[in-house]
DNA sequence: CCGTATCCGATAGGATACTG
DNA sequence: CAGTATCCTATCGGATACGG
């Protein structure tokens, strides 16, 4: 990125970078919202609801979530050891902010996708439910 | 992307994904909650306000914005023609839900960045002005 | 079950120069 | 002023295979 701007006068977004640029990409949007429904999640739960990811951005896009401090990652010491991800409280916080965003969008229709048992929206209770 | 699921039990985020694929970066984001203030604004107008952008991803971005229908592109017929970008209703509406989790995220506090103005956070009367 | 490793294609986005 | 053109790099993200 381009030097910010030099003068003091000037607004720079600098503050808002180091969160959206993990968050403003559409998986991460996506694994906020689910990760607040029904408690915690294991890699496969959150793989199998957003449907089309691969293991690889979806691993990718949880490190970031972890290491910005919006997601928490669980190992409990069973054999096999069990993974579980959920939401901080600033990752609850952000979802509360995120969700009626992500209604109105699916409400308002997106793209069809040949192939896609497609929604009329979002079920709002998936994504509306107390993480 | 990989087919989405198949088995119509399963939910699908692609009605999400249309203006997602738009939206969920950060320029568009910034886009549209700087496009509310204060009317109307030109390509220059945006760059500057932006701080460090290259033309080429403002100008891909504000297309994008405007073929999903969430930005106007008004050219008037001065010499030099004068052209405005401003926030379609449903702009509006996005923006809206949206405005509340920016000022959160910079009040959360963001990334220092070596030669950044750095501000405690976003200017709230900056991006909370009815467009 | 939980990822990592690898490879690859697509695209976001930056720098700069230039045009009407 | 309002972009476009060009080139370039970085990274996002998919597919698949594999390992703990």
């Amino acid at each position: 990125m381009r030097e910010p701007p030099a003068v003091t006068n000037d607004i720079c977004f600098c503050p808002l970078f180091g969160l959206l640029d993990v968050i403003a990409k559409k998986w991460a949007l996506l694994i906020i919202a689910i990760l607040g429904n029904e408690g915690e999640k294991g890699f496969n739960d959150l793989k199998r609801e957003l449907g089309c990811i691969s293991p690889k951005p979806l691993s990718d896009t949880l490190k970031n979530l972890e290491r910005i401090g919006l997601v928490n990652k669980k190992i409990m010491e069973t054999s096999p050891p069990t993974v579980k991800y959920s939401l901080t409280s600033d990752g609850r916080v952000l979802r509360e902010h995120l969700i009626p965003m992500l209604v109105w969008i699916s409400e308002r229709g997106g793209q069809e996708i040949p192939g896609c048992p497609i929604r009329t929206g979002i079920h709002q209770e998936r994504i509306n439910q107390p993480g």
